[in-house]
DNA sequence: TTCTCTCGAACGAACGTTCGAACGGTTTCG
DNA sequence: CGAAACCGTTCGAACGTTCGTTCGAGAGAA
């Protein structure tokens, strides 16, 4: 029956593809999951999943390049026009955080099937992925533009940061963990102040101070 | 040929069993990888796998339980008679990433194969998990011991340090990056005072704000 | 008829697991 | 002492199932 009403019949059927499978591959693993359960799961037959799709590696692929083109593309509007590199990096946390906690599913796609993909399919989800660390390496290096010297190289410190936001699809529960905002503002402070914000790492000051101060620090953010 | 000569001949081709499919788990996921890959890379006929092994789910089980267990008992082991909060959490980190370093392979199966087991196999390593989660925690908790406020809740900080931790074996290359005692330093100095070291968090001077900075801004900007 | 979409049926390959035969060494016993 | 029975170990062959993918027929609108 072609030609119904809405406006694309074809893709919307393929984004219905996309979504139960995200599901699929999420609870399964994508080696564990098959065509079948993706069939199954989104009503449409087996064989009919080729008429919208070549193969299992291009179905992770689309929900892998989609996901991921639209993270750096908001990250990239929302970046605009900030210059603060601590205000960039918050932006770049939240706008990470907030979408991973918003596609849990995807997410955990992303993340946890990261070298399933062989060939031109992985090598092109390489490159965005290149391009969103390259954005997390220059706003770390502006943090310490200012002469100060340097401890950590960016690599290890931006794959460090990563490796707590990306970590969250092993643990996070809705009911139990705070939301996007309160946990972005966590990890970011943590991030650039570590857990023990308010005492100097060297100079131990042994008072209980920067209570007040750590509080508006939060909630002003820069 | 029974009872050649070396101590237990068994538990010996055990070990290797487990070696090589902590290898081929590592390379190509659990599901992904088939007790033939193992049976092909370890010498062993398919059949006579079974004579060491009752199950797929079983390999994987041994690889982690042992893994764990001896995480953990190292862990125990270097705390013991550390007082200093920040101390143990440092202990805790480097004998952490000291393990991952020297056993990625078995690491990578710990960290990706997370929720492949089922039933009691699942059980038992989350136990052993628990454990582990549990030291951390109390680390975590002794370290504000001293009246400080909580900013984060012990839950978002702990895992987020195991999210850094174990996200390395995504990323990390034996050439290109710092050995497991100057990697171990910069991840505990990040998780307990942030990358702005040097900075009070809050007390930013308010110059003109960032003219250099915009600058160099503008040009890494995306 | 042609074009777009759908699907039952089947393909060969690969999967985890099982079975029973065979091997060589040890033990038993006439 | 020699043969038979036994035991721990190994493995080729096969089991039933599931896998990703293909094919060709068919349905309905243009």
């Amino acid at each position: 029956m072609p030609h119904t009403d809405e406006p694309d019949q074809v893709s919307r059927k393929l984004e219905t593809i996309l979504r139960h499978a995200a599901q699929v591959f999420a609870d399964k693993g994508y080696e564990g999951a098959s065509i079948r359960d993706i069939s199954r799961s989104s009503r449409i037959s087996l064989s009919g999943m080729y008429y919208y799709v070549r193969s299992k590696q291009e179905i992770l692929y689309l929900i892998q390049i989609h996901t991921f083109k639209t993270v750096l593309a908001r990250l990239q509007d929302s970046l605009r026009g900030v210059r603060n590199p601590s205000e960039r990096l918050r932006i770049l946390v939240h706008n990470h955080l907030a979408y991973f906690l918003q596609h849990p599913t995807e997410m955990k796609v992303l993340a946890h099937e990261d070298d399933a993909l062989e060939g031109a399919y992985r090598q092109e989800v390489a490159e965005i992925k290149r391009r969103y660390y390259g954005i997390a390496v220059e706003i770390f290096e502006a943090l310490h533009e200012d002469g100060e010297r340097r401890r950590l190289t960016p690599r290890v410190a931006v794959l460090s940061l990563f490796g707590m936001m990306n970590w969250i699809h092993t643990w996070y529960r809705p009911q139990r963990d705070p939301q996007a905002d309160t946990l972005s503002r966590a990890m970011s402070e943590m991030f650039l102040h570590g857990v023990m914000n308010g005492h100097h790492p060297l100079a131990r000051r042994s008072l209980g101070n920067g209570r007040s101060r750590a509080n508006v620090a939060a909630r002003l953010a820069v």
